[in-house]
DNA sequence: GCTTATGTAGACAGACCTGTCTACATAAAG
DNA sequence: CTTTATGTAGACAGGTCTGTCTACATAAGC
């Protein structure tokens, strides 16, 4: 079969204590080939520490990798809401209201140009293990739950923001799977986002200017 | 590690010839387990053959990935576009201008609902191995493009179809791709599908009302 | 000073993986 | 009749996987 996909070996500096190299070293490859790909070996070659020293502070691999997602999902959601926080900050406010999506659909641009970008970790650990693993499940539907309330924080709070903003993360889930696949990609799946966006957006002041 | 997911074993019926048994093993398995955990044993197993031949029908597990991957491209388009004509059919004329897109919501429903959903073939064998691949990325990429032809026609062939079209195959790949994690699952997906769906087509409205 | 945590090196077990091999059987096509 | 395609059974090679093992080293805390 098709051998490993060949990311790029690096070493975790050895002046970081054991357990933060396993981890960054995890970090990458598992979200660059994958949980199930990545063996436990390449991880204790490119953190520099020997398996004894893994498997004293990981029981298993199935717990590195839910620490693995813990840790990633911390670290993307204070990227996103920053990157939503600054964009929001620079536009215009006049811009808030009928524009909305514009921060989401910028921290979008910015996240699949990434030069690592290779889609969701949560949903790519979700495809490779399936729901079999329910640790996996459960930490991808907290995931979501918190990018859709990042989501929601762009939007005036009312009682429709909630759907409005869970509808946007489906919206944002479908570009981040189409530009994943690397075909016409970055730009197509922002230009399909953007035009959900903007239609969500205007049906949203549709409703409130035939409402109010 | 997290054993092989428990799919239960089967055995396809010995009066089909070798290589349709193995396609149809290989389609279950693959799609239900993924492709990089299956294995050819458990292929031969279920599909009642001998290793020999496998490997006199496929020259190794990479081309059987990828016939698998074709079959299920035009077996589920079909599917598809069926599902999606019939739902047409069935809507009253005045709504299929006002709603072009509910036969699409019908579709995508009958299909999360389906036993043994789990998300998008393609997306999956893409998650799982990469864009290393480049068989596969090609097949999602044709298969992306033949769900959007479908999804077009559902609405009037003027110069914004396709953009619409694939605004909505965007929507889709975000709503399957919620619906597989299967937490509040396939409604929430398609309560956040059918809010998009309904944005992208009042926008339409909109705009031709505006023009014309 | 003694215990506990953390680290090293590398062998090993037991499983599963893809893919090849020998040897034999059957049946259709030329 | 002979060649070619298709099938069977099962051993085998060579690799990778997770996880355990022994044996030793160092440093911090009580």
């Amino acid at each position: 079969m098709t051998p490993d996909p060949s990311v790029p070996s690096t070493r975790e500096p050895a002046s970081l204590p054991a357990r933060e190299r396993i981890l960054r070293a995890a970090e990458r490859l598992f979200y660059l080939n994958g949980v199930r790909a990545t063996g436990i070996d390449r991880i204790i070659a490119e953190a520099g520490v020997t398996k004894v020293t893994v498997y004293r502070h990981f029981p298993s691999k199935d717990d590195l990798i839910a620490v693995y997602l813990d840790r990633r999902h911390e670290t993307w959601i204070a990227w996103f809401k920053e990157a939503l926080a600054k964009a929001r900050a620079a536009q215009p406010s006049a811009a808030r209201n009928a524009h909305p999506f514009d921060p989401l659909l910028q921290a979008a641009r910015e996240w699949f140009e990434q030069p690592g970008f290779r889609g969701c970790a949560f949903a790519n650990a979700v495809a490779e293990v399936g729901a079999t693993v329910p640790t996996v499940a459960g930490i991808a539907a907290r995931h979501k739950t918190e990018v859709r309330d990042a989501i929601a924080t762009l939007l005036p709070a009312d009682e429709t923001a909630r759907d409005m903003a869970w509808a946007a993360t489906l919206a944002l889930d479908g570009a981040v799977a189409n530009a994943q696949s690397g075909i016409g990609s970055a730009e197509a799946s922002l230009k399909g986002l953007r035009d959900l966006l903007e239609a969500l957006a205007l049906r949203a002041r549709a409703r409130r200017g035939g409402r109010g």
